[in-house]
DNA sequence: TTCCTCAGTTAACAAATGATTAAAAAGGGG
DNA sequence: CCCCTTTTTAATCATTTGTTAACTGAGGAA
């Protein structure tokens, strides 16, 4: 799953020569060369990274900043500003906007490169251990929702748990008892056919339409999660 | 609340320069001049971010960097390496070990200013615009009013607070607990379902018309907003 | 193959846990 | 002292949970 960088940029030779490199780089790329086309697309898409020309027709880069900015749903997008010269006063009006970096043309690509590297690891600092997916299965621990084939699925607290267990260790078998201490905890106890019973909630919870079963028996030993 | 900000660097003219002007700006500064210092000391103080030297005795930049990014509780702090001569294969270097920014000395205390100020707006989302939107509703922090489709909703200290926080991260499910400490403060005490009331006076309040309920409950967690 | 046994599945239900709500008590300025 | 907000309390409501017991089916023995 590659990342998504947006580019609003007017001058035609500039856009491709970006799009060559960044695809080169395993980046998704698309582009507008107007600002008012480009904030709607941005909206629309979501990108992961935006490189925006100072200037633009229609509506000026420092504008659609600003509008990013104040909508949380898109204020975590890091901007990079494409400024003509290296004029220090529009450097500085550039963070004031709210843009993340800037890059004086004409740049480095290589640069570039390692500015957009930089900027998108700090911005996806939760997906590796917060949002998990086995398959067609996701689970989103900040959220505390579950999808199956991007359906969300409701589940009660246990069946979350026991999920979110099962999934750290996919296909690996555990039995009722490492069940309960790991998903009840230690010093609880409950009959060890409590377990079936929630297996059995959860095995029902995820099955959606005619997809695979996932969780697998495995005679007197106990229970995984399977692809 | 001042952010804090650590300078990892032996040249005594820098820093005492460094130092003027970070202080001028509001920040609080503390500073190391040897690697093996610097790194115990940014443990166990944990600053807002970096300022470090490419070359320290003891411990190089470079190491502490790698060390730092490595562990989790750190490796979100941001860092500014200052590198000796504009070469850029030392640039690429910095990125590589997870710096966040770099700047080459002589840098103007202009252009440093404000990639600290970028980065500490990116690490800290909270500090970020004073009008922020959330589908439908608004909130501005500055008249401390609050509307919901363009209508004004008035709401209780308490309740804006509340609100004020669920916007910096919505979708995000707070437990009781966390949001007695973000939104009453780390020393207040009061019952946990306290948190309940004003969840339901924060509902009542922005349930206008026939709109979707925004906070959504997760039983056994706690609350999120959502649109 | 057939039958038997054991382990897993399923449904139903009662108990417990957690959330909502209303109302009363307690603070805290003006 | 009065008014407004916050906090506590307690009753009510809703969902989840664990248990039980009957059911089902796999696999081994005869």
């Amino acid at each position: 799953m590659s990342a998504h960088v947006f580019i609003a940029e007017d001058e035609t030779s500039i856009v491709s020569l970006l799009k060559y490199n960044l695809e080169k780089e395993g980046y998704k790329v698309s582009h507008s060369e107007n600002g008012e086309d480009a904030l709607k697309q941005i909206k629309s898409k979501q990108p992961d990274l935006i490189l925006m020309d100072w200037m633009l027709p229609e509506l000026s880069g420092v504008e659609i900043c600003k509008n990013l900015k104040k909508d949380n749903k898109f204020n975590d997008i890091p901007v990079i500003m494409l400024t003509a010269k290296g004029e220090e006063e529009d450097k500085l009006k550039a963070f004031d906007t709210g843009a993340d970096d800037y890059v004086t043309k004409p740049f480095s690509q290589k640069e570039l490169n390692a500015r957009i590297k930089s900027l998108l690891r700090r911005s996806k600092p939760q997906s590796s251990s917060d949002i998990v997916e086995f398959t067609d299965l996701k689970i989103d621990r900040i959220t505390k929702r579950v999808y199956r084939k991007d359906k969300e699925i409701t589940l009660g607290p246990t069946e979350f748990k026991l999920l979110d267990f099962f999934i750290k260790n996919p296909k690996r078998v555990y039995s009722r008892e490492q069940l309960l201490n790991n998903v009840w905890g230690e010093d609880i106890y409950v009959e060890s056919r409590t377990v079936d019973v929630h297996i059995r909630r959860l095995r029902q919870a995820i099955n959606i339409q005619n997809t695979k079963p996932l969780i697998r028996t495995v005679r007197s030993a106990g229970y995984s999660l399977e692809s």
